[in-house]
DNA sequence: GCAGTAATTAATCAAGTGTATAATTTCAAA
DNA sequence: TTTGAAATTATACACTTGATTAATTACTGC
């Protein structure tokens, strides 16, 4: 009986490929069903490799976690592009609202994680990293927008709009990603850009270009 | 060697009491902590026990969800209160950004059933179930309250309405619940109703009463 | 008070979990 | 071609999990 074949990979990628392989898994089967076995045999890999790159499933499980995060950010993010404020803020939003990032998959992933921020200090501490970046995102682009305008813009109008824009959008996300409702008869992205020039006080039709 | 002495208890109130030891589990140590031991030694019984008011660890987490979405729906639903359609509404905004429903340990009960619900068909129909109420519930609310002020209130529009305010409604309670923000300086129930307010066409002087 | 029934306990089982370690294989350097 | 180090596999272990069953106990009706 002979041993399977195999061939060496640099560490990054068989990093990248339990963490990929993690994620479907998270996706597929909840976190409950990311067990070691069923990482490594999508990974293509026997459980015992895994402890050579993450000292344990634990560590593992978080950098999912941080990976899935950031690219999550970056892709909502990559909406913006460039021009006047309140047309990134518009890209944001679009981006924010739909596929990838308002996605079935993407929220299961999304959800399984944020079940265990509150009894698991390291996820809790992954989360938070993430969370601040993207309400930092949300408060820069509304306060420059609104310095565009030339309307009043205390750091305190703006912290209360970037709350309420926020809360809007991770709403708006869930609901979409979540599938529970018939969206088809709706333009989503509409309504996601109407209500927030409505919020921020900006006419809609502009807004939306 | 002797047995440990028991009493017995009503069906309802041991159902109760393993559906109660089932959730303080979720709450304090995550879904993969209410394993069974865990929840019968927090109703004070032993893990046999479990199986003969439920038939199996799944039906058991799907009863406890279905009580804590309800539960959930209920307390924030007791804020209506009666009266005109706004107040009613205004009351059931309050209700959602506040204690007990925006509370760190609900939230950590909600996020952890949410992550199953992707992967597991039984959890899907009882969020499905629940999340339905809620919804239908805004509708009413919005309906009721554009119809109370003489303004157009086609289907199409309070659909619409209802919408957006769910998704605002899910995030701010997220947001508030999380805890990662420092909400001690802003008023969220004040910043609650204003937006909603706003983005309904109300006067918020009016709205907040 | 007594008997019978149903609730509850206690003990056990097989399956699956994460982890540890020794045996192998690959690959690069000499 | 050979060698040596590092990556990968294979195997095993101790533990936890949900489930099952028989023995015991508490309570109800007579």
């Amino acid at each position: 009986m002979t041993r399977r074949t195999f061939h060496r990979e640099p560490e990054a990628v068989r990093q990248n490929d339990l963490i990929a392989a993690t994620l479907d898994s998270v996706a597929e089967l909840g976190l409950a069903g990311a067990t070691v076995r069923e990482v490594a045999n999508r990974a293509g890999v026997t459980p015992g490799l895994i402890r050579r790159y993450f000292d344990n499933k634990e560590r593992l499980v978080a950098a999912a976690y941080r990976t899935f995060i950031a690219d999550l950010i970056e892709t909502a993010a990559a909406g913006c592009g460039d021009g006047p404020a309140h047309r990134r803020l518009a890209g944001l939003i679009r981006a924010s609202v739909t596929p990838p990032v308002a996605d079935g998959r993407t929220l299961s992933i999304w959800a399984a994680f944020i079940g265990t921020v509150n009894s698991d200090p390291v996820m809790a501490e992954a989360h938070r990293e993430g969370y601040q970046a993207f309400r930092d995102l949300i408060e820069h682009l509304v306060g420059e927008c609104l310095r565009e305008r030339g309307t009043d813009a205390s750091q305190q109008l703006i912290r209360r709009h970037a709350i309420v824009l926020n809360a809007l959008l991770d709403g708006l996300w869930i609901e979409i990603s979540m599938g529970g409702d018939d969206f088809s008869s709706v333009d989503v992205v509409r309504i996601a850009l109407d209500s927030t020039a409505t919020l921020l006080g900006i006419d809609p039709a502009e807004f939306r270009e």
